[in-house]
RNA sequence: GGGCGUGUAGCAUAGACUGGAUAAUGCACUGGCCUCCUAAGCCAGGGAUCGCGGGUUCAAAUCCUGCCACGCCCGCCA
């Protein structure tokens, strides 16, 4: 409740000093109370009972009589505040449900629910798997976590770049251009055959991320008898690793069908990409070989037996095994990590704040880049870490095919949505119609799953939760804009024209006739909220938070659709529509903040 | 061996960064609500020694510490 803070703290801090008790860090203890029956802030008067050797009760009492005393000095204040009041050491301030209502309902526009441009360039570098295989719902939380904060931070009012990093010179990589040269498709069904996989492509057949993963997940069985297939694959990863074109060529040929098909199922989603930036560009372009040379001049620089190059990263808080990290190879090349330092070093060049997205296998690497960035005189990136999606019975590998793929989650979760829409609205929408819901509800629900729960948790993926559209979920934010959707197009059914009524709402102030409805001042009190807790999802990268926040938004609406009509007996409530539109702003942009398609009938 | 993270009703989660009143939500469970803007909804009810022990504090799910359980990491792999 920013709104009630702003006008409270000067009064509070005037009748605090009087009471010689302005030295203790008070504007922390302002809490937003727990209950709304209490009021929007509370201020425990505990510690000041201590310095005042008096009760918490007398204290509470004798701030609350000051405090009233300025209240009817202050027209202002006196709008603002409903009422202050002193209860068991606590003082409870209540806003005045009429003066929130003008502070939201008369800056009502199209942008409401939206924060202003702040001109701050962001670049969100996430997902970047490597293109050996379809997407399953293990790698897709990257992919969601990233979205959504792309799509919060644009919210938010910042200017995104969103980028996908390609792994295109990898051993992955190389597995799989090896197995398309060398094996053929008799010998990829014969391999997979032998060791017990289950290789049906179902209706995925032609899909090149499905089909390819095949012979990646082949030469990976071949590879076990027969070493030189390592060899080979090795000598390859060499040559691409000093950027010979030929190779990187045929590694690009083998992956580019992968990735599309990834990233088909990614749009299906609703993630897109702004850049795609490969990992060769940076060994072609010579980078990373100065980063080598600079990283060389470090006072953490050593150097191994067979000429090899690391960082001693002991004295920088580094433990365990090995504290050591290897930049440069005995024979001279780059590794993964080097890579990355030069990658980081060219992101940095265009924008402002830079966030990875990054699983917490990563943890350990990520700070050994930014130590590196650190030596070469590079700033250090923000990292939002996440654990992993383990399916009920272990971990998801592509390698060894235990994977639920997200083409087939997205098929059965359409399906399930489509039975829910034919259940309800059969008999009133087209088949067409209902099958765009389907979709809609689909991925919206698929990405909520994932999205609400907070980023470093394990998650386990269960069908029943991921298929589930009721309670905690998209279909319910969903289902709460599409009343206020179906409120709007009965006025206009019947005659009105909404936006002229709304401009008459404003001119006539309907804000003044705010009462004490309980659900009506519920949604107003989270409406006030409602950019702040934008800032605070987007500032410390936690989605899930603005995903709590639409629920309640949701659920209070619901509750004032219950109690207001806006129209009855073909009679607009001006008040009612301007509350119930505004809602529908802040709903559907929430929604689309967190990657939850908002359809204006379901 | 060491580092990082997680542990909250039967299940799944929020709250922890920044200590504050009766620990919030959904699923499941019990009961009620469609002549009224979409019931994927609403209302009411039962269900929690917040992993375990100790400490700091007027006040601890929240901070400190020890232990237990689970996950991730400690490659001249990516």
């Amino acid at each position: 409740m920013e709104l009630l803070r702003k006008v409270l703290e000067p009064h509070l801090a005037e009748v605090l000093a009087a009471a010689g008790l302005d030295n203790l860090p008070w504007q922390k203890m302002l809490t937003i109370a727990r209950e709304s029956a209490q009021g929007d802030l509370a201020l425990p008067c505990f510690p000041f009972a201590q310095i005042l050797k008096k009760s918490p009760v007398q204290v509470a009492k004798d701030l609350c009589e000051a405090l009233q005393l300025l209240k009817s000095q202050d027209t202002y204040f006196n709008e603002a505040l409903l009422s202050v009041e002193a209860s068991n050491g606590y003082l409870n301030f209540m806003t005045n449900p009429a003066w929130i209502a003008k502070q939201i309902l008369s800056q009502y526009d199209e942008n409401s629910g939206k924060a202003a441009n702040k001109g701050h360039r962001v670049l969100i570098e996430h997902t970047s798997a490597n293109p050996n295989g379809p997407f399953h719902v293990g790698r897709a939380r990257n992919a969601i976590l990233g979205d959504t904060l792309v799509r919060l931070h644009r919210l938010h009012g910042h200017e995104v770049q969103a980028e996908y990093y390609v792994d295109d010179m990898g051993k992955q990589v190389g597995i799989l251009s090896w197995a398309l040269d060398n094996l053929d498709a008799e010998k990829v069904s014969e391999v997979l055959a032998s060791a017990g996989r289950q290789d049906d492509l179902g209706p995925w057949q032609g899909k090149q991320d499905h089909e390819r993963v095949r012979w990646y997940q082949a030469a990976n069985i071949v590879k076990e008898n027969n070493p030189q297939v390592d060899e080979e694959v090795g000598e390859m990863v060499r040559l691409s690793e000093e950027g010979d074109q030929e190779v990187l060529q045929s590694f690009n040929d083998a992956y580019q069908p992968v990735l599309d098909g990834m990233l088909d199922t990614l749009a299906e989603l609703g993630i897109e990409y702004d850049a795609f930036t490969k990992e060769s560009k940076f060994v072609v372009d010579g980078s990373v070989g100065l980063i080598m040379e600079q990283l060389e001049t470090s006072e953490l620089h050593g150097t191994a037996d067979n000429g090899a190059h690391y960082l001693e990263l002991e004295s920088k808080g580094i433990k365990g095994k090995s504290t050591k990290f290897f930049f440069r190879r005995g024979d001279g090349s780059s590794l993964y990590a080097t890579r990355d330092v030069a990658y980081h070093q060219w992101k940095w060049q265009q924008c402002d704040r830079l966030i990875n997205i990054l699983g917490e296998d990563h943890k350990l690497q990520s700070r050994q880049v930014g130590i590196a960035l650190e030596e070469v005189g590079q700033r250090v990136p923000e990292v939002v870490f996440y654990a992993f999606i383990k399916l009920p019975d272990g971990k998801m590998s592509t390698r060894r095919g235990n994977v639920v793929f997200m083409d087939d989650l997205l098929v059965e979760a359409r399906a399930h949505a489509l039975l829910a829409v034919k259940e309800l609205r059969a008999d009133e929408l087209s088949q067409e119609k209902m099958e765009e819901i389907a979709e809609a509800v689909a991925s919206s629900a698929v990405r909520f799953n994932i999205i609400h729960v907070a980023p470093e948790k394990g998650f386990t993926f269960r069908w029943e939760d991921a298929l589930s559209f009721e309670g905690d979920s998209a279909p319910f934010l969903m289902y709460s804009h599409t009343r206020a959707c179906a409120i709007r197009r009965k006025v206009a059914r019947e005659g009105h024209d909404v936006e002229a009524l709304i401009e008459k709402a404003k001119s006539q102030e309907v804000w003044n006739q705010v009462g004490d409805s309980k659900s009506a001042n519920e949604l107003l009190r989270l409406l006030g909220r409602h950019l702040d807790v934008l800032e605070n999802a987007v500032d410390n990268h936690r989605p899930h938070l603005f995903a709590s926040h639409i629920l309640a938004l949701a659920s209070a609406f619901n509750g004032f659709y219950r109690d207001h009509p806006v129209i009855f007996e073909g009679k607009v409530n001006l008040l009612n529509l301007l509350l119930s539109e505004t809602s529908r702003r802040h709903l559907a942009s929430g929604c689309q903040g967190l990657g939850v398609i908002p359809i204006e009938e379901m």
